[in-house]
DNA sequence: TAATAAATTTAGGATAACCTAAATAAATAA
DNA sequence: TTATTTATTTAGGTTATCCTAAATTTATTA
């Protein structure tokens, strides 16, 4: 019951879903740079997609595209893989969190229905990825959204690390570095009016660290009592 | 140091070594019946691989063709991938042996030297795939291969299974239910002048079985004492 | 609103792999 | 050895996906 569409396919449904999330159309040029093409093909592509049938996504020229409810549901199933199989790399084989993004969206395109339910199992359905990230049920449905940024605390609240960004190795390195990890308590110390850093004192640490808005937009938190 | 070259050409190498193990060059036939291609496309496609720099297989028209070192070696770093995943998805996520080689087949052109090494370490360094295949070290020396096979038997002779062809998975379940598995030791009771169907006595069965050639002469065996 | 800038689409081309069918070479049979 | 069959290669064509550059549309600025 899939495995009709393409690699290539999959990845564009997948970033249409992460870039659709927030209710507005996919762009053309920052699904291109997202995807490390031209915005050129990316336009040939979703006019493609918008036109099989059944048609993954709609489009509107120049008004940029959606998922359709089939769209939507490769999107889930790829999305559901990925971070399954990003969990399984940790849990598992003892990969850092940095690494397993990069290799996961090369699996997520491969691995069979059979694969997928046999790390979940073995994982025992984990809910969310080494990184926070929620992990679509079985039945496609995604779990609540984090939905509270670090950036948005004020001095004096709680709060419990749930999610920070996946794809980029570098700024993961560093997060572990200074322990800004899932489920990892925190304070806010103090918010800077002039750039909006935020000093943070973390559970079990010694120093305080100071983060700036680039970065605290990006991680998600629940805030505590 | 590598992943430059295609899932395609991937698949072609690993044939090309498998048809030619035996000294004599791959036929474009039998390659293209192998990869489920046309024989024009296989033509094709050999004669690019022996024109890249570096080539990475000789090719003399309608003579057949064999692999360079460099092709060799590309082509057993492929198969100790899939001989590793097949052993992993078995042993890990509890596969059935029938259902590993199809799975092997994709995964082995996309997981990375990293992947490889973790389920190496994890599984303590195998040296043989679920079907007795032999996995190629690390520094792709391929260990001895068995070359007795069980259709040369002669009745009263005892053995040990080593190895069944892989790629087959109603075969593969059929030894299973007959236990013609690795590491069984069995007996030759009769060899039949005609058809040379052997009788065979399975260490823990009641009842005989009896094999054909076509079937005995893929099974590999050492022989006992 | 007119002019300019930015985003997007379209046109024309490239490449990797495949295919079918015709042409050619090699192997086999008479 | 010649004729026939089989295997292989070559020629011409297709599809998916990408690219560059020109054309077009939309957004912004003055
Ligand atoms: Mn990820
Ligand atoms: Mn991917
Ligand atoms: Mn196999
Ligand atoms: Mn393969």
């Amino acid at each position: 019951m899939s495995e009709n569409q393409s690699q290539t396919i999959q990845d564009y449904l997948k970033h249409i879903y992460n870039l659709t999330e927030n209710g507005t159309p996919a762009n053309t040029s920052l699904l291109a740079s997202q995807l490390g093409l031209k915005p050129g093909s990316v336009s040939e592509m979703v006019s493609r997609l918008s036109a099989t049938e059944p048609p993954l996504v709609n489009y509107i020229k120049y008004q940029g595209v959606t998922l359709t409810t089939l769209g939507r549901e490769m999107a889930l199933r790829v999305i559901r893989r990925h971070r399954l199989i990003e969990t399984f790399l940790v849990e598992v084989l003892g990969y850092s969190w940095d690494m397993v993004h990069e290799e996961a969206c090369e699996l997520e395109h491969v691995v069979t229905d059979i694969f997928e339910a046999r790390i979940a199992s073995v994982l025992g359905n984990p809910r969310f990825s080494p990184h926070g990230e929620p992990i679509p049920e079985v039945d496609l449905s995604m779990p609540a959204q984090f939905t509270t940024k670090l950036g948005s605390l004020l001095p004096g609240q709680k709060a419990i690390i749930q999610q920070v960004p996946d794809s980029d190795p570098e700024l993961l390195r560093y997060l572990r570095t200074i322990a800004i990890v899932p489920q990892k308590e925190l304070v806010v110390l103090n918010r800077s009016n002039f750039d909006g850093n935020l000093t943070l004192s973390l559970q079990g640490q010694s120093e305080n660290i100071i983060l700036g808005p680039v970065i605290t937009k990006k991680i998600f938190v629940t805030i505590m009592e």
